[in-house]
RNA sequence: GCUUCCUUAGCUCAGCCGGUUAGAGCAUCUGACUGUUAAUCAGAGGGUCCCUGGUUCGAGCCCAGGAGGGAGCGCCA
């Protein structure tokens, strides 16, 4: 009853003060406090304001239909001005820049100005004019300014002056409010809608593979336990250890580390799939190229062999950074500006030029006669160190590199064993400054021949026999790779930590926010 | 996990060889300025020098332990 007698009264006070004066009552009281349940109604009270539609920031700076009235609604990044005429510069995030609100500061008196702070929220009515001043084309005159969320500028934790990276991941929650995160939110939007659209067009299935595993021999690294057992007390067997059979699926069970195998079977049924999703891996990595969730791309083709593996990965690669270079030029402009002024000239060196293939032994050979001293030898056998990847990509060839043909005891069970019965099938493509972004294989299709590679490397078959029923029913040479794709997004955007190209990053000791 | 560097105002960072009351720019507050572009100009407020212990007449500075963060390496995508 109360709350009803005192919005009745604010309906009142707000649709009997003046135009200007009217949502400045509205932010000043206590209805803020409550739902928005409430807000709405009042909001109703501007009939300009809800008649109009609201336009993004992108839709005006591109606009050509000048002279018209218009609604903005978005973040304050900074307010200047004097006592006659105020700046605020706008922005929804819709694109990098902002656009500039011009306040006669006549009609909004700095009493009601005062709220509108580098972060608070506003809503703005007014006409959108071709710009008096230098700097931009166009500009937004005010007719009416609304502050939708104040902001408490000493509180407020984003300057409008330069704030470090490490500092920003600390605060990753407003950080997106950045030019820097908002570029790098967008172009990681476009390449994921890129690789959908690259997949589609070329007759790919998208298959969703699980999350949750029962099987801890995907080989690729230490796994997070998925479990209901109580912490404390769970249940155990005669022999004292956990029983699993108590376990939500009855069985141990982790997050996977990797779809490939489930997409295997799909790919021996529709030829062409991939798979893009979640990925953990419990390793204590503690580098700027590794977090414990990430997000993996896995195509694997039925029929395809390694040729045909390394002409997929590179086509795919190019065409993921074409469609960036097209539709995220302004953001990429900014990131080249900002931070790595040669991005641009790499992005368009990778787009233009062949990857150069080569494989292991030979590029042992080329280590081996480099003028270079190398902090770890090279030895056929061993596998590449960071140093001498970085050598082969960066110093010797200058350009991306796919290495293939790997000694068998480097790389993972599955791989197809090549002629020799030394090197497997593998290739890894490498990118500078990000080192291996792809790693693939044609795999092997020959059951006895991958039964005693699993039998060798102490892969229990029992727990594979689904996948190796692919072998028995129906085999087929078939070859793909994962694509990691917060690298693919720290190699476009120029970003030098991996913790900087996800919203959320999780790693050793941090799954903040 | 290993190696190495860092932690001083809300933010970015100075701070000499261990010596008086720890500084600057931005931000905040007050004032000035009729078209600004990270606006500018003048003034004011703002400090657990990461924490704990030690050495010393005296520690932001030297030593030990701890916490947090960065970079490099390993594991990988």
């Amino acid at each position: 009853m109360a709350r009803k007698v005192e919005v009745l009264y604010l309906r009142l006070l707000i649709e009997t003060a003046s135009p200007q004066r009217r949502p400045f009552l509205f932010n000043d009281s206590p209805i803020k406090r409550w739902s928005y349940g409430y807000l709405c109604p009042l909001t109703i009270r501007y009939p300009q304001v809800m008649s109009l539609k609201r336009s993004t920031v992108q839709q005006l700076l591109s606009s050509q239909e000048l002279d018209r009235e218009v609604l903005v609604k978005g973040w304050v990044r900074t307010r200047r001005g004097n006592k006659y005429v105020q700046f605020i510069a706008v922005n929804d995030g819709s694109i990098i820049h902002n656009i500039q609100v011009v306040a006669d500061a006549e009609k909004f008196p700095e009493e009601d100005l005062k709220y509108v702070t580098t972060g608070s929220c506003v809503a703005i009515r007014g006409k959108l004019v071709a710009s008096q001043g230098k700097g931009q084309t166009v500009e937004i005159q005010a007719a009416e300014i609304t502050v939708l969320g104040k902001s408490d500028a000493e509180a407020y934790p984003l300057q409008k002056k330069a704030t470090s990276l490490e500092h920003l991941r600390e605060i990753a929650h407003l950080r997106p409010r950045t030019n820097t995160f908002g570029a790098v939110l967008r172009v990681r939007h476009a390449l994921a809608f890129a690789i959908h659209d690259y997949f589609n067009k070329n007759g790919f299935f998208y298959v969703h593979t699980p999350i949750i595993t029962g099987s801890d021999a995907e080989g690729a690294g230490q796994m997070f336990r998925v479990t209901t057992l109580s912490p404390e007390h769970p249940p155990r067997t005669a022999d004292g250890s956990v029983d699993f059979s108590e376990d939500f699926f009855g069985k141990q069970t982790n997050l996977t580390v990797s779809g490939q195998l489930e997409g295997e079977l799909a790919a021996m049924a529709l030829g062409s799939i991939y798979t893009f999703g979640p990925t953990f891996r419990a390793e204590n990595s503690n580098t700027a190229r590794h977090l414990a969730e990430f997000w993996m791309i896995e195509p694997e083709v039925a029929f395809n062999e390694l040729e045909e593996n390394m002409d997929l990965a590179e086509d795919f690669l190019q065409s993921l950074v074409k469609y960036a270079l097209e539709h995220c030029a302004d953001d990429l402009a900014f990131l080249n500006e900002q931070y790595d002024k040669e991005l641009l000239g790499r992005l368009h060196f990778v787009v233009d030029n062949a990857f150069q293939r080569l494989t292991y032994t030979e590029a042992v050979e080329i280590l081996k006669s480099a003028k270079q001293k190398f902090e770890f030898p090279v030895d056929w056998g061993t596998d590449l160190q960071s140093e001498h990847e970085r050598y082969l990509v960066e110093k010797h060839f200058k350009k991306p590199v796919i290495l293939t043909n790997y000694p068998k005891e480097i790389k993972a069970f599955y791989m197809k064993l090549d002629d020799d019965g030394r090197t497997v099938r593998a290739m890894d493509v490498l990118f500078p400054g990000i080192g291996e972004i792809i790693g693939g294989s044609q795999r092997e299709e020959d059951y006895t021949k991958l039964t005693t590679r699993m039998a060798e490397m102490h892969v229990p078959t029992d727990e594979l026999d689904w996948y190796l029923d692919t072998r028995r029913f129906g085999t087929a040479p078939h070859a793909g790779f994962g694509l990691g794709f917060e690298r693919l997004v720290l190699f476009v955007t120029g970003m030098s930590n991996i913790r900087d190209v996800i919203p959320f990053p999780r790693y050793p000791k941090n799954a903040a926010f």
